[in-house]
Parts: structure tokens; C-alpha cells; sequence
RNA sequence: GCUCGGGUGGCGGAAUUGGUAUACGCGCAAGACUUAAAAUUUUGUCCCGUAAGGGAUACGGGUUCGACCCCCGUCCCGAGCACCA
């Protein structure tokens, strides 16, 4: 070949491609295999994250079709939505004018790609045959009751004009244009996908999915179990409804929270004596954005005053406030506070110089002297003393002669005895000194396990701890019966904190004698809680709860607010009427078309534009006849790519969204591709939707996709993500014009694994050294000969059996990597043509331009699309010889190479007889050799 | 803070899952071709050492004949969630 004219030869091929209709689906698949990425958003021009998006997967797709299997490979658009809206009022166009000349110049570009779309499959959601079906759906839901009108607390972006689902929040902001979003009060059409919370996370076993989108999935859905309790409210016939993750804390609760806009304060308010203040307090809190709200997390509230909550268990009453730190949406709005166990109680508590009440206790267990089963518990009470020598802040401590232990001192309380006692006559008995004096008890006792050698009992001890401070060296002296134990000696935290030190409970002693107080979130032993002390949190969870309250779930998913006030969007199929009140649309009626329109207005009443449309809003009722409205709103796109791939088995129909018996060949998808902005939304809308379409019979599964990827990105080549302010942007056009589509599309598979979500940064050399490889390929097509020299055979059939397992795995970087070493070899050897053609096929997925060419000029037959991938030649890889490591001590220090079918005898034997060997073992025994087959010998050998 | 990943040359990354660490590509260096440059090509390229050899997969320990891989601790980076009771 004389030069590698990319230009022509892509041209060439796409036009035959096309006129041939060579990647038209297979109609009745004996080994069907449907492979999805994600249809794109109609902007008008393909950058290269598109490339890595399309040209990569039909890599995979391409590969997948030489193996034999009958892909569905189909494309389409995704092409209602604001941003088309946008762009046409500030042209002064329509927004479909807009929206489907973007899409002509897409189409051209995705085909100049060399993609293996079945283009006779497009679909495109702005189109009435498609959006027919969106409706349809929307009223099957409804019908189902999965699809509520309701006043809505909602997002709303005044600059976009429409409301926003949590899901298009970006901390706090819109995610479009970085406005910061208000709260408003709005009737929304919301879909109750809460009521799938638990089949979304449960169901999520079901599919092969990388971990951490199945995990991202677990966070947003944010699923909590724990109780619900309720608190009388003195002279009242209303309750406090709590729910907690920590019934176990129940005895430690001192006060309860409302959120501020629950509805329960204005319940409450003719007994609040300081409503005015409360009032002022709510209207502050309404002002405030959640952004507001995150920004400062400085705790704030109130309490209601007059108001008194009966604590159910203790029948205490304790006071109640409204705060912000609790939500109004979350689990029930209220909180019972405690400050001992929780953070924000805590921090609250402090404030507002609240009780705090401790009903927990850490629990340590002695690792080196763990309790034995079977062996009796024993009960005892230790003061643990610390002793700080304010000069050069070090501490008292023990070494013990006999055990080589080193503690802090320690002791028991006797009966009767005060612990400040007790601790003061440790102090004097153990190491003599006479004054100190009692700084403060170091908060709770801590629980130790361990098991008493010399008693032959399990101990459980509560230590308590003190703090004292030396007041002079003074010292009484030392009977003889302590001091042949132990001895004394000072020590600063950071000595004891190296260790060795004797005291399971020291990561709690320093953090009390280090830091700040703060609330104790482990979990532990009860205590303080009446019938429930001494029984472990698990356990008082499960009683308490079983006692006082009821188990509980809740979830930080919330319901999907679908309505959007905006006009370039799927009509709700919605009708409402003064005297039915809201009226589906007749099925038969379908679809409800968006109206044409000249001109397009937001306003700023809150409304979509098709609200001024008089003659489409007006419309007699279905079922009175009587005058009344469309329903004005349109749906949010997510609802539209919610269930796209269910239609593209079967996208002409007019009968039905889709046909039975096509959903039972082509679903569930096999593989879907896609980007990581999509897994808490799009991923979890369509799984959701999937699942009420399982329910009501449509589709034969209840999870859509079997195996998910999310594609990483594709950064400038400064390391940073590509933007037309830092200049880093690269234009694939441009490639595509310099190096051809055969060249970006490998450069893009070889960047980086393809099943990692990575961000890699685009390398300029790269590229060109992806075109140099194709070059040499295209060198190599001059070079054929008869023969195959053993050298060509092995390199072909060894690429041929390893290089599945990668492109099975996404790993296209390997893949390619594998290719080329192939290609260095029969560089250098003599190959034949069937060598180069198998070479070829498989080298088709990445280039299949250049390399149709290749096989078109070696007097390949037709298209070599349909080729069959090579099988590798096992008997020939059998015969080759194996090379085995050998080891002494773990050191490589020779290789030898030997027949496969040497036994394990012969190996060790020419191991040992090895002179590099010998080197090794010489003077010494071998006590140990290890082999492992085919791969390595190992010898230990000692003096 | 919680959850999940990850840390290997100058760079992107290999190591088929406990068995020869650094494949492949880029970059770099030297040579060839050229009046010259580019392109192409050959050779080299983890570190120390003339060599024998030794040391390296964020850091510190452990298990093992053998650890990038498993366990414990520390540090750093990325992603998701986050006043979620």
C-alpha cells in the first residue's frame, strides 16, 4: 500500500457501508446480545467525550458481532429538553427547527465516526410516534397510582424559570446555570418511586454492576432503619412523632426537636406563651436557601415555650424546641434529641445548656487476654488515675516488674469507699506521692473484657477516670510489698501513645485527656435505662423498640417531581375540569401533540408558555363535556430516556410502545454504557420505571441492565478538564481530518481501561503514535509471503487466545497493546496471508476502515464485518517451550526452559543441577522445594 | 463525618487475581539515513553499583518458601452522600 490515505478510504467505506446496509439487526436472533449506550442530547456538535461515548463502545460492539453474537446496536436522540428551548428563543427560532437540524449534522458525524449503528432504528423522543407511548405510560402509571397532583415543597430555579428534581441540584445550585434555587410551594405532578426504594436497593444483587454505582445508588436512596416513638404532649391530644437509627439511646433523651415548617407547630400554637418570638424564628428559617442552611451549620432554635413533652418511657417532661438542624422532609420531622449520643444534640444541648445524660458505655475487649467461654463474669469497679505533673505535662505511670506491663494507676474501690477516695489512696500506696489534687472525673466509666488468669474468671470492669494534678514532689515512702511490683515513673502522652502501654481503654483515655468534649457515638452497654442496663446496644435496639416504639424505615430518596414549566417537553396527558376534577386524556386520544407556536415567552407567573395558548388549553371535558384546561405543564426529560431502550426493539409499532414477544428476544440489556452523571438519575428513574413496567406486565424483567459501565473522562492534555477558557479543548473534527476516525477511535480505546470510570488526560503524541502503528500495519500488507515462519504462528495465536479475556473485560488499552506486540513480531518474520487476515479481523473492531481497505487489497472477499473471529490454534501453543523461575529463598535467580510435559521430578531435579543455582545452594540444605506447574520452582535452603 | 475506589518509572498505564514487577505506547538519550531538519529507522532507558550483587509498587508492621495482590496501622488522592436524627 502506498500511502495511508484515511481520507478517501473512510469516505469510500462509509458510503458502501451505508448503500449496502451492511449493520442492519439481526430480525430473529438465535444469540441475541443488545448493547446500549446512551442516546445523546441533540447540542449540535460531537466533541471528543462523545467519541470516547460512541466510538468505544462500538469497539466492544463490533468485537461482539465478529464472535458470532447478533447485536442490537441502536441510536437515537434525546430531544426535548431546556436547553433547545434556550437556544431558540435567543435565535428567534422554534425549537424543533433547531433541535432536528442539530440532529441532521450529529447523524453525519456519528456515521463519519465508522460506527455499526442500525441507523433504521433511530428514535427520537421529540417525535409524537414516540411521546405517544411516554403518555401512555404516564396514564398506565397513573392508573396504578403511582402519579400524584399535590401542593409540592419544590426547587425552583428563577433564572431557568422551571421547577428542578433534587437529582438536578448541584450542591445546592442548579445544575444548568449555577443559580441558586428558591423554595417555593407549587402543585406538581410527582411520581412515588419511594414506594420502590427498597426493590432499588435489594434488586441491585441482580445485576453485574461495578460496586461503587451500586453503592452511589445505596447513598442517594439512603435507606435507614431504626424506630419511631411517640411523645405525649402535656395538656394536649397531639404527639411528637420521632424517628431514630438509636433506640438504644431512648433514657438519654432530654428534649425534643421540631423542624420549624412542620405542621405541627401551628397545631401547637395556642399553647406556645412565646409566639411571637417562635414566629419570628420560623420566618428566619424560611428565608434561608439549603444552601444557607449548609453554609452555617452554628446550631440555632427555640423553644416552645408552655410546651412540655412526656418522655415515654420515663414519663419526664422535657422541653421541645424548633431548630433547623431538623428537616421537615426527613423521617417525621421531629427529633428526639440526645446529647450524650449525638453530634448535633450535643452540640445543641451545649448551647442552649441543655441536660445531657449518658446511657451508653464504650466497651473495650483486651486482645491479648480476651474472655474465655464458659467461664463465670465477674463484676468489679476500678479507678483508672492520671496524674499530671503540670511542669513538663507528663503523667503517672506504672511499670510492672513482673508482668512487663506498663499502666497508668489502677485500682479497686472498696466497699464503701468514695472513688475520689479510693483514687488519692492508689496514688499514695503505689507510688508515694502525697499531694494532689482533683482536677475533674473524666467523664463515664468504660467497660473492659478480659479474662483473669490467676482467678480463672472473665472480668468485667468499669473503669472510672481521674484527673488529678501533682501539687509537690512530697513523697511518703513505698512499702516494700508495693515496690517490688511496681515502680513509678512519669511519662508525656505522646511516650504512652507509642506504647508498648497496658490498657485496652487508652484510645478513650486519650481522647478525654487530649480533646474538647464531644458526644459519644459508639455503641456499647446500656446503663442509666432502667430494666435495659446492662445489656449491649444491639440488644436494647431490638427491646426498647419492641417496648416503646415501633421499628421504622425511612429514606432520603424522595418522590419525583416530574412537571416542568416549560414548553420544549412531552405533554402531561392531563385535563382539568371544575366539576370532575382532573381527567386522563382518553387513551385513544393519544398523543396529546405539542401545539406548534410562533412565538415562545416565559413569564414570570410560574407557568409554561402552553398555558397562553388559549386554543390549545381550552378543551371540553372527556367526561362532562363542560368547558376545561389542558394540563400545561410538561414532563422533565428524564421521563423520556426513562424508558427509550425498551422502544427501540421495536420502534414503528402503533399498536403497542413495543411488542411482546421483541421484548422477550432482545431484553434485558446485556450491556449498558454510559456516564457517571447518571447514576443517581437517569440510571435510577429508568430502573424504577422499568420495575412498575415489570409490575404491570409490559416487560419480562424487573432490572433493565444487566451489566453497566460508567466510561471515564477524557481531560486537555494539561491534566484539566477540557473548557474553552483554558484553552485545552480538542476538537475531533480536526483529528478526525489529520489522523482519521480509524486513529482517534484506537487512540481513545488505548488511553486508558475502559471499565474503570478514569479521567484520562488526551496526549497529542499519543495519537500520532496510534497512526504510526496503523502505518506499520499497512507496511505489513506489502510484506506477505507464502509461508508462516513458527516465530508469526505464535505470536498470531498467542495474541488470538488472550486477547478475548480483554475485550470481554472492556480492557481495550490491553487489547490493542496485545495487537501491536503481534504486529512487532511479524515485523520481523515471515507471515502469510491467512495470518495477516486473521490479524485483521481482529483488528477490524478498532479500525475498521483502514482495515476493510487492507482486506479488500489482500483479495479479501466482501465486507470483512462478516468475518468470524479467529480461533487461536491451541495445539500449537501447547507445543511451545515453557520457561519456569526458580527461586531460592524467594529470589529469582534463574529461568529454565523446558518441555511442557516435563514431570514435576525432572523439573526439580534440572532446578537443583542448574550452575546459577548451585551458586545459591552450595554448603546449605534444602529444606523445602515448592512447584508450582508450568510457572516456578522455589527452594529454601538454610545454613 | 459516613460509604466506595485508588496510590506502580519522567507520563498514560501492564502484571489474566499469591508465583520472573514495570508489558504496550508516549517522552527522553545515543547512532544510522540527510547538505540540514522533519519523517523513518536501530539501540538504550526504575534506582545504586565497573561488576558480582543489592534496593524499589505511598509509609510502618504482619502472614507466607514467595506479597503491587492478603491482614493491621498511618498518610495522601478521587467518587458518592452529608445538620438525613
Amino acid at each position: 500500500m502506498k500511502s495511508y490515505d484515511h481520507k478517501s478510504i473512510e469516505a469510500k467505506w462509509q458510503k458502501q457501508w451505508t448503500e449496502q446496509n451492511l449493520f442492519k439487526t439481526v430480525e430473529n436472533p438465535k444469540n441475541k446480545m443488545y448493547i446500549l449506550i446512551e442516546f445523546p442530547y441533540p447540542s449540535g456538535d460531537l466533541h471528543v467525550g462523545h467519541w470516547y461515548a460512541f466510538a468505544v463502545t462500538d469497539i466492544f460492539a463490533r468485537y461482539m458481532h465478529h464472535v458470532g453474537k447478533d447485536v442490537l446496536f441502536p441510536i437515537g436522540f434525546d430531544a426535548f429538553g431546556l436547553p433547545a428551548e434556550n437556544a431558540a428563543i435567543k435565535r428567534g427560532l422554534n425549537p424543533k427547527t433547531w433541535t432536528y437540524s442539530n440532529m441532521a449534522v450529529m447523524t453525519n458525524q456519528l456515521k463519519n465516526m465508522g460506527t455499526m449503528f442500525d441507523w433504521d432504528k433511530k428514535i427520537v423522543t421529540c417525535d409524537p410516534s414516540y411521546y405517544k407511548w411516554t403518555q401512555w405510560l404516564f396514564l398506565q402509571f397513573y392508573k396504578k397510582n403511582l402519579i400524584h397532583h399535590e401542593q409540592t415543597h419544590v426547587n425552583w430555579c428563577p433564572s431557568c424559570k422551571t421547577v428542578l428534581a433534587n437529582e438536578q441540584l448541584d450542591s445546592g445550585l442548579c445544575e444548568r446555570c449555577g443559580s441558586t434555587v428558591e423554595q417555593k410551594e407549587m402543585m406538581q405532578w410527582n411520581i412515588a418511586i419511594t414506594q420502590y426504594a427498597d426493590k432499588l436497593i435489594d434488586d441491585l444483587e441482580q445485576v453485574k454492576w461495578p460496586n461503587h454505582i451500586k453503592e452511589a445508588q445505596k447513598n442517594w436512596i439512603g435507606r435507614s432503619t431504626g424506630a419511631y416513638f411517640s411523645f405525649d404532649i402535656q395538656d394536649s391530644v397531639e404527639k411528637i412523632k420521632v424517628f431514630t437509627t438509636r433506640p438504644d439511646t431512648l433514657f438519654g433523651v432530654t428534649y425534643v426537636v421540631i423542624a420549624p415548617e412542620h405542621d405541627l407547630v401551628q397545631k401547637l400554637r395556642s399553647q406556645i406563651t412565646n409566639r411571637s418570638e417562635v414566629d419570628a424564628y420560623i420566618q428566619k428559617t424560611n428565608q434561608k436557601t439549603d444552601l444557607d442552611r449548609q453554609a452555617s451549620k452554628e446550631k440555632s432554635g427555640i423553644q416552645l415555650q408552655g410546651l412540655f413533652a412526656i418522655h415515654p418511657a420515663t414519663q419526664e417532661h422535657i422541653p421541645v424546641f424548633i431548630a433547623d438542624y431538623a428537616l421537615a422532609r426527613y423521617g417525621t420531622g421531629c427529633v428526639m434529641a440526645v446529647p450524650a449520643h449525638d453530634e448535633r444534640d450535643f452540640e445543641f444541648a451545649s448551647k442552649f445548656n441543655l441536660p445531657i445524660k449518658h446511657v451508653i458505655r464504650p466497651v473495650r475487649v483486651d486482645s491479648t487476654n480476651p474472655p474465655q467461654e464458659g467461664k463465670k463474669d465477674v463484676y468489679r469497679t476500678n479507678v483508672h488515675v492520671f496524674v499530671r505533673n503540670p511542669k513538663d505535662n507528663t503523667y503517672l505511670c506504672l511499670k510492672w516488674k513482673k508482668f512487663d506491663w506498663n499502666t497508668f494507676i489502677i485500682g479497686g474501690v472498696e466497699k464503701g469507699e468514695d472513688i475520689i477516695e479510693a483514687a488519692k489512696r492508689e496514688v499514695l500506696e503505689e507510688t508515694g506521692y502525697k499531694n494532689i489534687k482533683l482536677i475533674q472525673t473524666l467523664g463515664e466509666g468504660v467497660e473492659a473484657h478480659y479474662f483473669a488468669a490467676h482467678k480463672d474468671e472473665n472480668r468485667i470492669s468499669i473503669s472510672l477516670p481521674i484527673l488529678f494534678e501533682l501539687i509537690d514532689e512530697e513523697r511518703h515512702e513505698v512499702s516494700t510489698e508495693e515496690s517490688v511490683q511496681v515502680e513509678p515513673y512519669w511519662s508525656t502522652l505522646e511516650t504512652v501513645k507509642k506504647g508498648p502501654f497496658t490498657c485496652s481503654e487508652l484510645d478513650v483515655w486519650l481522647d478525654r485527656l487530649e480533646n474538647i468534649p464531644h458526644a459519644m457515638l459508639e455503641k456499647g452497654t446500656v446503663f442509666n435505662s432502667g430494666d435495659f442496663d446492662g445489656i449491649s446496644s444491639e440488644e436494647a435496639k431490638f427491646k426498647i423498640t419492641e417496648k416503646f416504639g415501633e421499628v421504622a424505615t425511612t429514606y432520603k430518596l424522595q418522590d419525583w417531581s416530574v412537571s416542568r414549566q416549560r414548553y420544549w417537553g412531552c405533554p402531561i396527558p392531563m385535563i382539568h375540569c371544575s366539576s370532575c376534577g382532573i381527567v386522563p386524556v382518553p387513551e385513544n386520544q393519544l398523543p396529546v401533540q405539542l401545539p406548534e407556536m410562533e412565538k415562545i415567552e416565559i413569564r414570570d407567573d410560574g407557568k409554561s408558555p402552553l398555558a397562553h395558548n388559549q386554543e390549545w388549553v381550552n378543551i371540553p371535558c372527556p367526561v362532562c363535556d363542560a368547558p376545561a384546561r389542558r394540563e400545561t405543564d410538561t414532563l422533565d426529560t428524564f421521563v423520556d430516556s426513562s424508558w427509550y431502550y425498551t422502544r427501540y426493539v421495536d420502534m414503528l409499532n402503533i399498536e403497542a410502545f413495543a411488542d411482546k414477544k421483541k421484548l422477550d428476544t432482545w431484553m434485558p440489556i446485556d450491556f449498558y454504557s454510559g456516564g457517571s452523571e447518571h447514576t443517581t438519575r437517569h440510571l435510577l428513574y429508568a430502573r424504577f420505571v422499568y420495575k412498575v413496567m415489570h409490575d404491570l406486565g409490559l416487560v419480562p424483567q424487573s432490572e433493565p441492565f444487566m451489566k453497566r459501565n460508567n466510561r471515564g473522562l477524557i481531560l486537555g492534555p494539561d491534566g484539566n478538564k477540557m473548557s474553552k477558557s483554558k484553552g485545552n479543548v480538542i476538537n475531533p473534527d480536526e483529528l478526525v481530518e489529520k489522523v482519521g476516525a480509524d486513529v482517534v477511535r484506537s487512540y481513545l480505546a488505548f488511553i486508558g481501561p475502559y471499565n474503570e470510570a478514569g479521567s484520562y488526560p488526551w496526549d497529542p503524541n499519543g495519537v500520532v503514535g496510534i497512526r504510526r502503528f496503523f502505518e506499520r500495519v499497512c507496511e505489513l500488507a506489502d510484506r506477505i509471503s507464502t509461508e508462516d515462519s513458527k516465530e508469526s504462528l505464535i505470536a498470531l495465536n498467542t495474541m488470538l487466545s488472550q486477547i478475548t479475556y480483554d475485550f470481554e473485560q472492556l480492557k481495550l488499552n490491553t487489547a490493542l497493546s496485545k495487537l501491536m506486540i503481534c504486529v512487532n513480531i511479524l515485523e520481523k518474520s515471515n507471515f502469510s496471508k491467512q495470518t495477516f487476515q486473521s490479524l485483521l479481523i481482529v483488528l477490524n473492531s478498532f479500525a475498521p476502515h483502514i482495515v476493510q481497505e487492507l482486506w479488500s487489497q489482500t483479495d479479501g472477499v466482501g465486507f470483512i464485518h462478516t468475518q468470524k473471529f479467529p480461533a487461536a490454534d491451541q495445539s500449537l501453543l501447547g507445543q511451545q517451550g515453557i520457561k519456569i523461575a526458580v527461586q531460592v529463598n524467594g529470589k529469582t535467580r534463574t529461568v529454565l526452559e523446558l518441555s511442557p510435559d516435563a514431570s514435576q521430578e525432572e523439573v526439580l531435579s534440572l532446578a537443583k543441577a542448574s550452575s546459577e543455582i548451585i551458586k545459591w545452594t552450595e554448603g546449605k540444605t534444602i529444606v523445602k522445594e515448592i512447584y508450582v506447574p508450568q510457572k516456578l520452582v522455589s527452594l529454601v535452603v538454610k545454613e
